[in-house]
DNA sequence: CTTGCCATGTTGACATCGTCAATATCACGG
DNA sequence: CCGTGATATTGACGATGTCAACATGGCAAG
């Protein structure tokens, strides 16, 4: 299985093809246009073809999500590997999930569009493995106040989280004063971690 | 017009009724339940019938988010003014935020699908509303360190956003340890405000 | 080498949706 | 008393997800 050339009739990787069309489709015109018949079409497929691969539409979207923090994942492992300070590596972590957001809003929106996602123990596994990383960063940081490290790990998922909505839904587009991107953000880290000069 | 019973032929108050019936199916099984034709069904009239009041979906979607923003606004302004404090106001400004975001799931959500919501100068009207209160409390406070109102401003929104829409995606479930709820929160704004104990 | 099985594709159908056009009703102002 | 404009209805169209019936052909068992 998994061959390159389609045969005529049959595809021959539909799966990994049906993967990339939507991907794309979905980063161009976002996920209404996701439709099976649509991502069937691109990869010049019949309009029921995809069923064999995924068995409805928010299977597919599921597939597609897990991919997607699957490469966040490794995204957030590079940043925090170029990191030497133990709180520079919870700091990396932050900026590489806002950088990711902003860079991909629709794979974004989609990774937390619970609605369409299917439960699922791949995603959930990806979806997991992320927070993990984070509050293993965080275990390793002294703190001075009284708080747990969940605290602290759910607090900063919040303020990213929150704040790349935000910027995607283009809530802070008319009021930002001077500082903007990525300096604002690490502004509110600061505030959060308590750095605040 | 806004006349109160059925004519037989013309219904009377349709566009309060529609409204009505949209909140309840909304709240009950989501915005996909939204549908210009359910909400007919639902109000008793023809499937077509809407339109003379909501030109499309998104329009009729889009005025059910401003009403949430309004309601929400009010709940602020409730909370709010039971506070005496300058700081307490501030954090009864978020509480209020996150009871009613975890009050009604599917109406938050529904207020930040940007995708669903048309631009409307009412519905941005209503949504600046909330922002400027909050900007309105925290230029009222002082504070140690060197940031602006607005970089604290976006920080609390982006964090009480963040918390509410993992809460209602329930990310957070399988993980909360011994402090869930309103306290879990407060704590997550004890840090950004620099009252962590 | 042959044969038959079954994963993979195709075709056609159905219900549902948003939206539009044509038509019907009726409350109210002239 | 009448007709006109706002409001409802009916019927249609194209798009969608999904299912069932059928076609194709790669591959493994004989």
């Amino acid at each position: 299985m998994a061959r390159a050339a389609r045969t005529g009739y049959h595809h021959g990787a539909l799966r990994q093809a049906l993967l990339k069309h939507a991907t794309k489709l979905l980063d161009k015109e976002g996920v209404e246009a996701v439709t099976i018949r649509a991502v069937a079409r691109a990869a010049g497929v019949s309009h029921a073809a995809p069923i064999n691969h995924f068995e409805t539409r928010n299977a597919l979207l599921t597939a597609l999500a897990t991919s997607f923090f699957d490469n966040l994942a490794a995204d957030i492992d590079a940043h925090v590997q170029s990191a030497d300070d133990k709180l520079a590596r919870v700091r990396a972590f932050a900026v590489a999930l806002v950088e990711y957001g902003l860079r991909y809003p629709q794979r974004y929106r989609l990774m937390w569009r619970r609605d369409l996602l299917l439960p699922d123990a791949a995603l959930q596994l990806s979806m997991d493995g992320i927070y993990e990383r984070l509050t293993a960063e965080l275990s390793g940081v002294r703190r001075r106040h009284g708080k747990s490290t969940h605290t602290v790990a759910t607090a900063m998922w919040s303020l990213a989280h929150g704040y790349i909505s935000m910027r995607i839904d283009r809530m802070f587009e008319a009021r930002t004063d001077e500082v903007t991107g990525q300096s604002r953000f690490e502004a509110m880290l600061d505030l959060l971690l308590g750095l605040a000069s």
